[in-house]
DNA sequence: CGCATATCTGATATAAAATCTCAGTTGAGC
DNA sequence: GCTCAACTGAGATTTTATATCAGATATGCG
């Protein structure tokens, strides 16, 4: 948990705390929701500086919700993506894609060379889905146009 | 120019005088670089009003950049995705991409069921590249450890 | 152990971006 | 032209995050 020394950061009270808070968190959260757990004393602008350490050590990741809100979200090492249900704000990790391979041959024809992307993938996960999905076939409920609008382009 | 009949918005003076200016443009433009090109008599409430209502008539697109500034483009209809330039900021549509499938199949095995994602991909054009690409093989250059943190995950 | 100093911190100010409020204006249909 | 709901502009407000800066505190060195 203490990634910090590793990369040359000090070992200080406040940071222990938030180390401390950010494993008891069961879901992801926001800064300030991080902040108002932790001891009065933190101020919030060490919470922000201590995320943005975390996130950069690739402890922590970030979370995009389908509203523009940015949460923070213990990481599996690695590069992963999430699935995001937009009813009860759960996050999975998106296992077994790759997109890169995708992207990589799509982009040549641009002669366009990738360094990275964003992307988070927005639905209704097991629970919150009107549960017919695993009686029928599925079939592909992919381009439902009305919801496309907002997230999707 | 004018879909918003088609939708049941009113033609008013500042939303005719908004769509000019957005043809005008030759790249994406924030909400208040556009304000400033139009009569100092238009608000900038009515300038995100209008934007808001074109991004949803799918006459607009959104692109984030990757220091998570949002911009506006004229929106090549259909579903489509962005490579930004890091250098210049230049967007171009990325065609011939096909997420949607493999999404959709790695997606299963979490019982998700997708109904939108929001992706962006970020990279250096032809003009910005340090141009070997045209001439050597090409090798991945995907993976590159350092510029990986902030933006991809 | 104790000291020096660069790092770190908290409070607060500030910035940026977008939305809300509301009284006044205007377009569309009659 | 008249009526009224839709629209607008000004400015206040919200949200989210960063900047500033004086004071506190780890860390390494003697």
């Amino acid at each position: 948990m203490e990634a910090f020394q590793a990369r040359g950061y000090r070992s200080t009270s406040p940071r222990r705390a938030i180390a401390v808070a950010i494993g008891a968190e069961q879901h992801h959260f926001t800064a300030e929701e991080l902040w108002r757990k932790l001891p009065r004393s933190i101020g919030i602008a060490t919470v922000y500086r201590t995320l943005k350490i975390l996130v950069d050590a690739d402890v922590l990741c970030r979370v995009l919700l389908e509203d523009g809100g940015l949460r923070y979200q213990l990481s599996h090492r690695g590069h992963h993506h999430h699935l995001i249900c937009t009813e009860c704000e759960v996050s999975l990790d998106l296992i077994g894609c790759d997109i890169e391979d995708t992207l990589e041959s799509a982009s040549h024809i641009h002669d366009f060379e990738i360094t990275g992307h964003w992307l988070e993938v927005y639905g209704l996960c097991a629970d919150c889905a009107p549960d017919e999905q695993e009686l029928s076939g599925r079939g592909s409920t992919f381009a439902r146009d009305d919801s496309h609008d907002r997230h999707c382009h």
